[in-house]
DNA sequence: AGCTGTGGCAACGCTT
DNA sequence: AAGCGTTGCCAC
């Protein structure tokens, strides 16, 4: 398996799976899974953490250097100071500085020689004092998770490291790019009782926990026995055996990734109460330490503990649906919870009765959720490994990172093969500055509403990530002295330039991305949906475009370590220029245009050809900069606009088409928004499919007329009166009590924890008064209870009737028949 | 369930 | 009744 280079020392190929740091032996612990799957353990000792004192421009270094050196900090009776410091020629912005290097031994250190050194005289700033030391040492030693790497090290005797192979080195590297084939996932959950509304970690037990993961592995643990049981169910003692059970699956099978849903708030800290109680340990950290686990983050290492929940909250655009397990499944594998259990009471129940059936149906629930989670996280893994290589981070930070959070890293990343320091995040006084600033976004016309034939819409591809490259945006090139009197790159609106010279540190990441990127296209183009290779092609072309497409919106981000106010200033205002021109081009050769936003043009082609549309793209991207391009997007046959409300004119970001394959795309309307009721969105949807497929005005009139008579009749199922809205505050912290705000006070009053993020799902019942006061909560509500006139003039007519105008239908004329319309 | 950005619509409560 | 501020969700 390793080859003897010299006497002693041994050299080992790995794919480096996760890395920790130990504060007190001073090293680095890198674990990984050798070619033939066995599990190994590297040891670093020689990575010294470092940071950054960068010095005054006049001051004498040698002088520094002397002061630098004999900086002492005490901590805990002990004398701490830099074990080497080298001096260094760094970039900071447009400017080249003399930095010293300050190694330490410990990271704890860093912060106590820290707070000394940036209060030296002839230092100006210290910088580079927050990355993390793991992060550090991949991004140093250009290091990626997952993929193949070797070292060359003497063999150690470390049991308590739970690997066959542990190894002392020096130096890790790379060995290649590919990625291990088959990482071992496995997915898990348990089942808990609960006496409340929730479960109690102090007072429910663990009833019940499975695994599903890699090469078909199924287990259920539990500690009530019923009869017929499958192969996988594993029937124990009690708890406590239970608890034990759970660690010795993970120890055998040593998974690289173990997948929960919702993990890291529920069942690890759950798991970690309940072993408390019997004097065990989590043993999920390879190095046998114990875990540390808090609410929000069970930092695992070796067996990386992955809650997707994290992920999907952060990166998928989920914002509709409600973020459960079942509808993250439904989403994104097109499967489904087993129906039965959604009451935490029902899980109870079936515990305490103890049905043989029941049981068994409880159990077959319980993998079930564990498969989802392995399932989810097969089909997220792909794009969080382009981010682990594009970013040299382990897969547990990426996983719990945000947009701006992901662009830093790629930045920070960057920095440190460009030489540079990495600018420091701003303190709280300039935090405030910078928020208390806003600037112009995007443009959009007011379209006029009414329904159009033949729409042919165009936009600009990757408008901001390519407006950065070709303008060479970024906080450098910023007003630089060399293209003072050049007006090449001059932003006439606000009076200020970017360099013609040199390229930006921002604008050529982004160039790159996008170079990289329109490769991976092409390949893509080429390459069969089934092929081995399409899912990874994928997953890169995404993560180039998360990071490109994230950047102008972290230059503009207060809280950013790059943010250039005048660089997100000047892309927007670029932005407005290019589809300004392009509007007034299109407009010149005599097209009609009917609507734009942002990147987008929408041309009504009338008497001209879609083929002279497409003639004239031609002649509109000659002019533009690379990598700069107007795409043809979509052809519609019809589409609608609708008006705004209270106005004459048409709203912005509220329209209907119809594409050539007689699919409805909403924008903007109530029937994609979350915050409807179910009636009134189905029968807008209704209405406009009519409207634009047979464009028969009557027929939708009558169709309105029906639903409402079924309204007035309480046919309707009370599920389609529902009203679903997200709290965006606590309670308390709401000075305006709208009904949502009420639904959440009464889900209060019945012991549920309501605060920010608490979906409140009600209907308007019949009654008096304000809106507010007429809520009454979704469970157990009845077609008796619904608000027959406010279902039907506050929610179906006011999602339909400002569309039934356009064609110059008075409210008399659609609810003919009605009387009880009096107010339209 | 927040913090990558701005633009925009519409509903409702609250105040006048 | 009218206008404004608050709130949530959406387009890009």
């Amino acid at each position: 398996m390793a080859k003897k280079p010299e006497q002693g020392s041994l050299l080992v190929h790995f794919y480096l799976i996760d890395i920790s740091y130990d504060d007190q032996t001073k090293e680095i612990r890198v674990f990984g899974t050798t070619r033939e799957g066995e599990p190994i353990t590297i040891i670093v000792k020689s990575f010294l953490p470092y940071f950054y004192a960068v010095a005054k421009p006049d001051f004498d270094l040698d002088e520094l250097f002397e002061n630098l050196c004999n900086v002492k900090a005490e901590h805990e009776s002990q004398e701490i100071m830099a074990v080497d410091i080298k001096m260094k020629e760094k970039i900071y912005g447009n400017k080249t500085l003399s930095a010293f290097q300050i190694f330490v031994n410990n990271s704890a250190d860093i912060a106590l020689l820290n707070a000394i050194i940036k209060k030296l005289p002839g230092v100006e700033f210290t910088a580079e004092y927050d990355i993390p030391t793991i992060r550090r040492f991949l991004i140093d030693n250009d290091l990626t998770p997952f993929t193949l790497c070797k070292a060359i090290g003497i063999q150690q005797s470390r049991p308590e490291l739970n690997s066959k192979i542990v190894i002392s080195t020096e130096k890790i590297s790379g060995e290649n790019q590919d990625f291990i084939e088959n990482p071992n996932i496995i997915g898990f959950d348990i089942e808990t009782t609960s006496r409340g509304s929730f479960p109690d970690s102090k007072e429910d037990p663990v009833i019940m926990l499975s695994f599903y993961g890699s090469n078909n592995f199924k287990k259920v643990i539990t500690w009530k026995k019923f009869s017929n049981p499958e192969k996988h169910i594993m029937f124990v003692d009690g708890e406590y055996q239970l608890l034990e059970e759970f660690n010795n699956t993970i120890k055998s099978l040593r998974p690289h990734i173990l997948v929960g849903f919702n993990s890291s708030e529920f069942d690890l800290p759950f798991l970690r109460d309940r072993m408390k109680k019997y004097g065990i340990k989590l043993a999920l950290n390879s190095d046998s330490s114990d875990v540390e686990v808090k609410r929000g983050s069970s930092r695992t290492f070796g067996t990386i503990h992955i809650d997707i929940l994290q992920f999907i909250i952060r990166t998928m655009d989920l914002r509709t649906s409600q973020l459960t397990l079942n509808a993250v499944a439904k989403e994104l594998i097109g499967k489904s919870k087993i129906d039965g259990f959604q009451n935490p009471r029902k899980i109870t129940d079936v515990w305490e009765i103890g049905i043989d059936e029941e049981l068994a149906n409880l159990s077959r629930y319980n993998l079930q959720d564990s498969l989802l989670a392995y399932e989810i996280y097969k089909e997220l893994l792909p794009t969080q490994l382009q981010l682990v290589k594009l970013l040299n981070l382990p897969l547990y930070d990426i996983n719990k990172m945000n947009y701006g959070m992901l662009v830093e890293w790629f930045l920070i990343k960057n920095a440190y093969g460009a030489n540079q320091i990495i600018p420091k995040r701003p303190n709280y006084a300039e935090l405030m500055k910078r928020q208390a600033v806003t600037y112009t976004g995007g443009y959009v016309i007011s379209p006029t509403p009414g329904l159009y034939s033949n729409i042919c819409v165009f936009d600009f591809r990757s408008l901001y990530p390519s407006i950065i490259a070709s303008h060479n945006i970024s906080p450098e090139t910023l007003n630089c002295e060399c293209c003072k009197n050049l007006k090449k790159n001059n932003i006439e609106e606000l009076g200020f330039w970017f360099c013609d010279k040199k390229q930006g540190f921002i604008s050529n990441l982004i160039k790159e991305l996008i170079e990289r990127r329109g490769r991976i296209k092409d390949i893509l183009n080429k390459t069969s949906k089934t092929d081995k290779s399409y899912p990874e092609l994928k997953a890169r072309q995404y993560a180039l475009k998360t990071i490109a497409n994230s950047t102008y919106g972290y230059m503009g981000f207060p809280n950013s370590k790059w943010y250039c106010l005048e660089c997100a200033k000047a892309i927007t205002a670029l932005g407005r220029k290019y589809i300004q021109m392009t509007i007034k081009e299109f407009q010149k050769a005599g097209f009609k245009v009917l609507y734009a936003d942002t990147d987008s043009v929408f041309i009504v082609l009338e008497n001209k050809s879609k083929e002279e549309a497409l003639r004239f793209l031609k002649i509109v991207n000659s002019v533009l900069r690379k990598p700069m391009e107007l795409e043809y997007e979509s052809f519609y046959p019809s589409g609608l606009f609708l008006e705004k409300k209270g106005e004459a004119g048409g709203a912005k970001k509220r329209y209907a088409l119809l594409t050539e394959n007689g699919e409805l795309v909403l924008k903007g309307v109530e029937a994609i928004r979350g915050d409807w009721s179910k009636i009134a969105k189905d029968t807008q949807r209704r209405v406009l499919e009519i409207l634009l497929k047979d464009k028969n005005v009557d027929a939708a009139a009558k169709y309105v007329n029906e639903v409402i008579s079924n309204v007035k009749s309480r046919k309707v199922d009370i599920s389609d009166m529902i009203i679903q809205v997200k709290l965006t505050k606590n309670l308390n912290e709401y000075s305006s009590k709208g009904p949502h705000v009420i639904a959440g006070e009464i889900y209060s009053s019945k012991g549920y924890n309501v605060g920010r993020g608490f979906v409140v799902n009600y209907i308007i019942s019949e009654g008096k008064g304000k809106l507010a006061d007429k809520v009454i909560l979704a469970e157990g509500a009845k077609p008796k209870d619904y608000d027959i006139e406010y279902y039907i003039n506050n929610q179906i007519m006011r999602a339909v009737f400002k569309i039934f105008e356009i064609f110059g239908y008075s409210q008399e004329k659609l609810s003919a028949g009605q009387t009880t319309l009096a107010n339209y």
